[in-house]
DNA sequence: GAACGGCATGCGCATCTTGATCGTGGAAGA
DNA sequence: TCTTCCACGATCAAGATGCGCATGCCGTTC
């Protein structure tokens, strides 16, 4: 999942997108509104997080800009504490969710998985495909009920893919999702991703379409 | 389905030629107008991407070249941002869309398929010719809602097909949008292919017109 | 130094293509 | 109406192609 953090104050900058990395994102980081809103429109976020309070361009218009071009990224606001008027303002802008400052970093780690969650249409924390469980809560997948242990990017593949289960997925969406900007698009991380995850999970759940991409779904032969 | 893309910037072309190659579209690439213009007058495709901003001739002298040549595909436009004199010129023009850069990849593959759709008279992603189902968004197929594998080629046929239903579709056609230029003309590989879609979806999906080539819908007995 | 991520290489196999052969519909003639 | 023949399409099998897989190594990070 790749997030956009627009944040102008450079330590709670970076902090935010060191939390998130940890987390298992893929971060990009952009310190004013004029190089934030063209990163939102030109990449693919999962999830934005807005700060109101920009210098140069005011949160909302990027906000607004965005809705207006027809982005759909569920974005989550930051405000000032007790500021009911942006509150209302950027609700009305099209922010999905919004968090007052300060803030704890769990609670927004929180309110962004919920607001992805929602995004993709799945209701409960927890996805299933087959014997596999995702829990995204957690971070924690399951085979049969047994835990299975997963490094962050067989994580990111797989929860990418299970978020869209049923839909063929090609190697350029993936690689656009699980890694953050400028990455060599010809190399076959990902059909490596793809192998170590099969000999974890077994050989049937991403079924390979030849020329295409991927799919979740066993196929039915 | 046959996509011509007209870009005169040499990175932007090759990635997209690629990333909806990846799509399972057939693409052809040019990158300026003289030489578009003489590809979309020539050829046969499904839809036109076309970049207003080309050395030479101008984009929106290309498009309307086309138009009064009486060719009819769609044409999605590429405008630089927020140039709405653009916007309006080329919708005037005769253009189905536009887009304005920098875009999202995905964004640009959703409104290609929306077009597409629009232009073969389909109101839904999902297309149905008797007990078969096919969903453009996820590029799955349905025989009575059990999924039926396809291969890359097997699923293009099958998709301009069910694009095309009730329309009679001569071998050349297909091979012309299927294929992307330069495809050695005679050989039987669509009969081939058509042989194996029926043996996966029964033989009354596809039905010949000896002479004229193969038609969707069942044949009235 | 252990674990992980990224990259390169060679191999195997699914898929595509081709050519050859078989089947069949339809026109023409009796 | 029936028969014959021809041409077009269907099918099959073998060969070529290139995609995707596996493996191992190296650099980096913790």
């Amino acid at each position: 999942m790749r997030i956009l953090i627009v944040e102008d104050e450079p330590n709670l900058g970076k902090q935010l997108k060191s939390t998130l990395e940890g987390a298992g994102y893929a971060v990009d980081l952009s310190v004013d509104g004029e190089d934030g809103h063209y990163m939102g429109s030109t990449e693919n976020y999962d999830a934005v997080i807005l700060d109101l309070g920009l210098p140069e361009i005011d949160g909302l218009t990027v906000l607004d800009r965005w809705r207006k071009e027809g982005r759909q990224f569920p974005v989550l606001v930051l405000t000032a504490r007790d500021s009911w008027s942006d509150k209302v303002a950027g609700l009305d802008a099209g922010a999905d969710d919004y968090l007052a400052k300060p803030f704890q970093t769990e609670e927004l780690i929180a309110r962004l998985r919920a607001l992805i969650r929602r995004a993709s249409g799945n209701a409960s924390s927890e996805l299933n495909v087959g014997n596999v469980r995702l829990d995204t809560r957690s971070g924690r997948v399951t085979l049969d009920g047994q835990p299975v242990k997963l490094t962050a990017q067989e994580y990111k593949l797989l929860s990418y893919l299970m978020h869209h289960k049923g839909k063929v997925v090609s190697r350029t969406e993936l690689i656009e999702h699980i890694y953050d900007q400028d990455f060599d698009r010809d190399s076959n991380t990902i059909e490596v991703f793809v192998t170590r995850i099969r000999k974890k999970l077994g050989q049937d759940v991403i079924s390979t379409i030849r020329g295409l991409g991927y799919s979740l779904e066993e196929p039915v032969s």
